[in-house]
Order: structure tokens, then C-alpha cells, then sequence
DNA sequence: CTATGGCCCTGGTTGC
DNA sequence: TGCAACCAGGGCCATA
């Protein structure tokens, strides 16, 4: 589920909830969850710690913890594919379906924070530093330090067809599959086009659209494409009405009427109009 | 460097 | 209806 969109959504409904709130207690219903922690360690690090801020970078929601005034280590939370946060009060109990799914809990001094999660590929992490996680991560899509002229140095400096490399969290951090197939579909860009041989102009329209559909997509609060993906506070998002070409397979595309084609790319589904979005000469998909 | 396939997990949907 | 196969908003790792 989770991409950019749908993780700012929860940092923004979570964050009232927890900063200011003290870590009481921690309950672990399935350890690996930790990133390869033990739960006894965890507890250790993160009890009695307060939580002094929420913040997201990329997909990672980051909670920031101090003991006493002091920096105290990150828990960082990546939702992976079924991951949820919510948080719960005596007046707001967890939805009864979820229980079964909380893989961890922490107890604070006002309500609890699940972390829940069917697929169990989530991570709710400690780390000390907060680079042991970020180091690795490419620029903020919607960040300042995200640029036209750097986006198109970065893009010519590989040799990698753009949507396996627009999912590459080192290029950039926070495009999932469904962002990706949207933000191409907008720009006109086939999938399978090399990042080195786009011209200036589709460089331009390529970084436009990125910022101006995670942009929307953040305004109507993130997809919800099936059960998994709701708002900490219980709803779906809104986007999902506005794909133009994401789980659209068979469907005309709205710009041109063609109907919207399935391939897979990089081991990904991949949704695309092959009207508007043309495909590159033969060549051009793979290194010569 | 780039690409590919397997793997981690569970549940919903599809097709026979 | 029953059941197997396939699919899924992600990312890591080993191997060509």
C-alpha cells in the first residue's frame, strides 16, 4: 500500500495523538517486525522515552525520542505493503477486525499506538542514528533539495529504464508503484523508456507531474485501493477516483480512449496508455 | 552498473 | 461449492 502520499496522511493524524506522549510499556505480537531487534532489547531502548516528534522521510514515518531533554534514538516505521498505525484511546478502541493483526504495541502515558499489520512485512524499528536509515535514501520528491536541473543529471547519469529507476528508494524516496504509473501516464513517458534519452522537455514534464501528483494525492489523503490502506482515523483515501491508468487494465484511457494497457516492468505490474504514452524504439528498451 | 528471480507473509479474487 | 493459482501500494539479497 503505502507510498508518499499515504504515509504523510498518517503522520499528520497520528502526530497530535503521540508527540508529547511518554513510552510506557511495549508488546511485541511478532518480533521480526523489529528488523532484527529482540523485543527485550526494544522495550529497553524505548521505554521511558518520550516522544518528542513525528515527522516522515520517504515512506518512513519517524518517531523522534528523547530521555529527559536528551536525543534518545528513532523508531522508524516503514508500512510496507499492509502496515497501519492507529492510535487508541479508551473512548476509541481498535476496530475489532484489527486486533488479531497488532504486531506491536506501545503502551503510553495516553493510549496506546498498534502498529498493525497483515502481511508482516512492515518494520517498526529502533535505531540510535537517525542516518543508519536515511543515509541510503535519495531526495524528497516535494523536498527543496529535489530540482529540475538535478533530477535531469541524476536521470542522465544512469542508464536504467525509468520506472524500475523511479521505484529505486537510493534515486528517489517515496514513488511506489501506483504513483509512478500515474505520474509517467501524465507526463506521456512509456515506462520502458531509457532515463538517459529523454529530452529536456520531458525531463521537465517528468519532474512536474511527480511533485504535482504526490501533491494532490496527499491532498485527498492518500488511495485505498482495497482493505488495507485507511487514514489512522478509519477512512479510505480519496485518490483512488482520480487514476487515470493505475488497476485501469481493459479500460479507455480518459485522455485518449485507447484502452489502458498491463505489462510487467521490473517484476511490477505497470498500467500505461500506449497511445499517449508511446513506446521507445526497440532499441531503446534495453543496453545495446 | 543493471537486470532478474527468489523470498518474506497473508488474504482476497479469479478461474476451472 | 470447492479449491488451486494468481495477485497485491515494498524492499532486500544473491546471482548473472
Amino acid at each position: 500500500m503505502p507510498e508518499l502520499p499515504e504515509v504523510e496522511t498518517t503522520v499528520r493524524m497520528v502526530r497530535a495523538g503521540l508527540e508529547g506522549r511518554t513510552i510506557r510499556g511495549v508488546r511485541v505480537g511478532w518480533e521480526r517486525s523489529l528488523g532484527g531487534m529482540s523485543s527485550a532489547l526494544f522495550g529497553r531502548r524505548v521505554r521511558g522515552a518520550q516522544i518528542v516528534q513525528v515527522s516522515r522521510r520517504a515512506k518512513y514515518i519517524v518517531l523522534s525520542l528523547e530521555r529527559s531533554g536528551a536525543p534518545a534514538g528513532f523508531i522508524f516505521v516503514h508500512l510496507r505493503m499492509s502496515g497501519r498505525l492507529c492510535i487508541e484511546t479508551p473512548g476509541e478502541p481498535l476496530e475489532p477486525g484489527l486486533a488479531a493483526y497488532v504486531r506491536v504495541r506501545l503502551k503510553l502515558d495516553r493510549g496506546d499506538l498498534a502498529f498493525v499489520d497483515v502481511r508482516k512485512f512492515g518494520r517498526f524499528e529502533f535505531v540510535r542514528e537517525r542516518d543508519e536509515i536515511t543515509a541510503a535514501l535519495g531526495p524528497e520528491p516535494l523536498g527543496n533539495g529535489f530540482t529540475e536541473s538535478g533530477f535531469r543529471r541524476a536521470l542522465g547519469a544512469r542508464k536504467r529504464l525509468l520506472k524500475p529507476l523511479l521505484l529505486d528508494q537510493t534515486f528517489l524516496a517515496g514513488l511506489g508503484n501506483i504513483y509512478v504509473d500515474e505520474a509517467l501516464h501524465r507526463s506521456g513517458l512509456h515506462p520502458q523508456r531509457r532515463s538517459d534519452r529523454l529530452p529536456r522537455a520531458a525531463v521537465g514534464r517528468l519532474y512536474r507531474e511527480i511533485r504535482a501528483t504526490l501533491s494532490e494525492a496527499i491532498e485527498r489523503e492518500g488511495s485505498s485501493i482495497d482493505t488495507f490502506y485507511r487514514t489512522p482515523e478509519g477512512q479510505p483515501g480519496q485518490y483512488q477516483d482520480r487514476f487515470q491508468v493505475y488497476g485501469r487494465t481493459g479500460k479507455p484511457c480518459l485522455r485518449c480512449g485507447r484502452g489502458i494497457r498491463r505489462i510487467v516492468v521490473g517484476q511490477r505490474g505497470t498500467h500505461f496508455c500506449s497511445r499517449c504514452q508511446p513506446a521507445p524504439r526497440p532499441g531503446m528498451i534495453s543496453a545495446p
